[in-house]
This record gives C-alpha cells, sequence and structure tokens, in this order.
DNA sequence: GGACGATATGTCAACCCGATATATATCAGG
DNA sequence: CCTGATATATATCGGGTTGACATATCGTCC
C-alpha cells in the first residue's frame, strides 16, 4: 500500500513540523525530501481531512500582518493511526528514471549523445551522494541510517556505471557498423 | 524535466509496441517497468493527442469479433521529437519510498516491528534482484545495461542493510533504556 | 526606495493512476 | 459441453497530486 498525504502529514506533524507550511519544507528540504513528495494542494486539504477526523488539533496564532498561522498537533488518536499505516504491509519502493528510459534507447543516439548522458547520469549521482555526506545535525537514529544508505547507494551506483559504461557503449559503435540503422520491431 | 506521458508513447512505439494495449504491457509487465510507469489513462489520450500532432498514423485493423485493432506508426516528425524529449536535461531519478519513510520512525518501534520492517526491506531488494537476474532475450544493448545495473544496485542496498542494521536495532534500544517514553518534550 | 526572498495561507487547472465498462475469444476444469 | 477465468482491445471517469498562481506582510541587501 502506497502512504497517502494523511499518513504522510501525521508523520511530519510526528516529527516536530507543526504548521501546513512547515510540512511543505520538510518535503521539499527537510529530511523526508529524499524519499516522499508532498505539495501545498495535497497538504492543505490532508490537513482539514485529519482535523474533522480528531487525528489532529488546530490552535490559530494570529500574528499582525501575516495570517494566522495555524500551528497543528497530532493526538494519541493520530499516533495511533500513523503506528498502524506504517506497520501496514508497504509497498516496494517506487523508482521512476527519466535517464533510465533514455538509456533504453542508447541505440538511438549518436556516441556523443550516449557519452553526455551517462555523464549527466554518474554526476547526479555523485551529487547527490555529497549533499547527503554534507548532511549535519541528524538526531533522530532512523534519518541518520537512511542518509547513509542512501550516500553508499549512489556511490555504488556511479561507479557501476564507470566501470560498465565503455562495454555498453563499445556494443552500440560495434552493432552500427555491422548493421547499419536499426529495424522496427513488430513482435508477436 | 519529467518525461511526460506522450513521450513515453513515443518511446514504446519506436521500441515495436504498437497498440494502446501494447503499449500498457510495456510499462506494466514489459522491458520498461522497471523505471517508469503509464495506464491506460494516460495513454489513450497521449496517443489522440500525437495523432492529431502527426507524431504517429493509424491504421484500424477490423477483426471479427473484437473491436478495432489501432495499430501505431512512430513518423519522422514522431522520432525527431523522441529524440529532443531524451536529450533534453532530464531531472535526476524520482525515487518515493514508503519503507524509508517508516524507517525514519525507527524510535517510535518495538524492537520486533522495526526487526521485520527491516527483514521486509531486505527480502524485496533481493526479490527484485533475483526478477532482474532470470529476465532473458534481452536483445537492446541499453536495456541489458540498465537490467545489470538495477541486479548490482538492488543487491548493494540489501548487502548494506544487513551490515548496517544491527547499529541501527542497538541505537534504538540503548535510548529507549535512557529515555523511556520518548514521546515528545512537553509533559502532559 | 525598490527588488527580492521568506513567511503563511489557500485555490485551481492540468495531469495521472486505478478502477470500471464493453465485447469477444480462448482455454482449462468439472 | 457448459462454465468461469484469463486474454485481447478499446475507452472513460472519479479521485488524488503536482506545480503554479493569488494574496499579503516583513526583513534584507544594494
Amino acid at each position: 500500500m502506497p502512504l497517502d498525504a494523511r499518513t504522510l502529514c501525521l508523520g511530519a506533524l510526528d516529527a516536530g513540523f507543526n504548521t501546513g507550511y512547515d510540512i511543505r519544507k520538510a518535503f521539499e528540504e527537510g529530511p523526508f525530501r529524499y524519499y516522499q513528495s508532498l505539495s501545498y494542494g495535497s497538504i492543505y486539504p490532508a490537513l482539514n481531512a485529519l482535523l474533522a477526523d480528531g487525528l489532529v488539533t488546530c490552535t490559530a496564532h494570529s500574528q499582525d500582518g501575516r495570517p494566522d498561522k495555524k500551528v497543528y498537533t497530532i493526538t494519541e488518536a493520530g499516533r495511533a493511526a500513523l503506528r498502524v499505516a506504517l506497520l501496514q504491509p508497504l509497498e516496494f519502493d517506487r523508482f521512476r528514471s527519466g535517464f533510465m528510459f533514455a538509456i533504453a534507447f542508447a541505440h538511438r543516439m549518436a556516441p556523443g549523445e550516449l557519452s553526455r548522458l551517462l555523464d549527466d547520469y554518474i554526476r547526479g549521482h555523485y551529487d547527490l551522494a555529497d549533499e547527503l555526506a554534507r548532511i549535519e545535525g541528524v538526531t533522530l537514529p532512523g534519518d541518520r541510517f537512511l542518509i547513509r544508505m542512501g550516500e553508499e547507494m549512489c556511490k555504488a551506483g556511479a561507479r557501476w556505471i564507470e566501470e560498465n559504461r565503455a562495454a555498453l557503449e563499445n556494443e552500440i559503435e560495434t552493432n552500427r557498423a555491422v548493421a547499419a540503422p536499426l529495424r522496427d520491431g513488430t513482435h508477436d
């Protein structure tokens, strides 16, 4: 089961982010940004639904000028709902990569184009690894675990591409030399 | 830039999948399933849009009984559009993980719960690695490259968790022993 | 002083997924 | 030989999400 917006908001509230604005930052720049996303269009309706169900409470702090700051607090019922959601069987990681889709069409590219694509992909991995390595002040153990895991996997991916790209690039070149463009495969 | 439904359909057509039904299978069970997804609700409107823009042609093969099979063919303009889309700067991989979100709340879980969660996550990685290893009959070089890369990264992830889970589980246990309830800072 | 970004709420169109509807053919099992 | 499940093939629709926008004020840099 995928985690819905309400569960994600409950999690953010439990982690100490207590306004809609802060919750968004948690998913945009904060700790959750590496493995989940959530935008205003989902957050504010979700908070209203949670309030209606008694899973959170809300106190409006009126401040001069700016709109009232609505500070949300997760209730005991909310914590229970979060626990249930997180312990239910979860669907496996959902991974969507434009780079991989592009690489699947490597045989359609000129050598320089494929080379640049692979360079960019490797750099993307190393950049993210560096970013993760520079993160400081993480207090929650789970968070620290995930950040170090992400860093190692990024480096592993980058290294694998570096070690195997030559084989791919040579194969493409050889095939191009042998059999010019390529068939349009009607299969079945 | 994320790849839109039209680009994904163009790619599938170029790869030899030439009906809406076949395109869906390509993203559901076929080669693209590991790094992209696309459903009927996106495919059929996208094919109509591509047809209107002259990026594909369509010939209806009437077959007795079943609805007419609409066979689509990518045009030269379509191939050009696909090339442009794939060589444009791509956004980096988008990764969404319910497991990671759950692990971020490791400090909220009983030892057995965390243990089971990590077991499941490791198994998910190995299962996918095995599935990728069993794939045969892949002809396109880019595809083969990606499958082998995915297999290695899954195994790397599983191994990393196996090697580092004890540290996480011990840390959680130690913290729990020191400051029992943990809830949040405010006394109630 | 003016541009810009941060704070803070919220809405809206565009898009996408998952389920459903519609029909027929095939194939395994009772 | 009938029945139910699965496969082929099209298409739509409700509901949820994203990304951009609207609104309004304050602080900061130049």
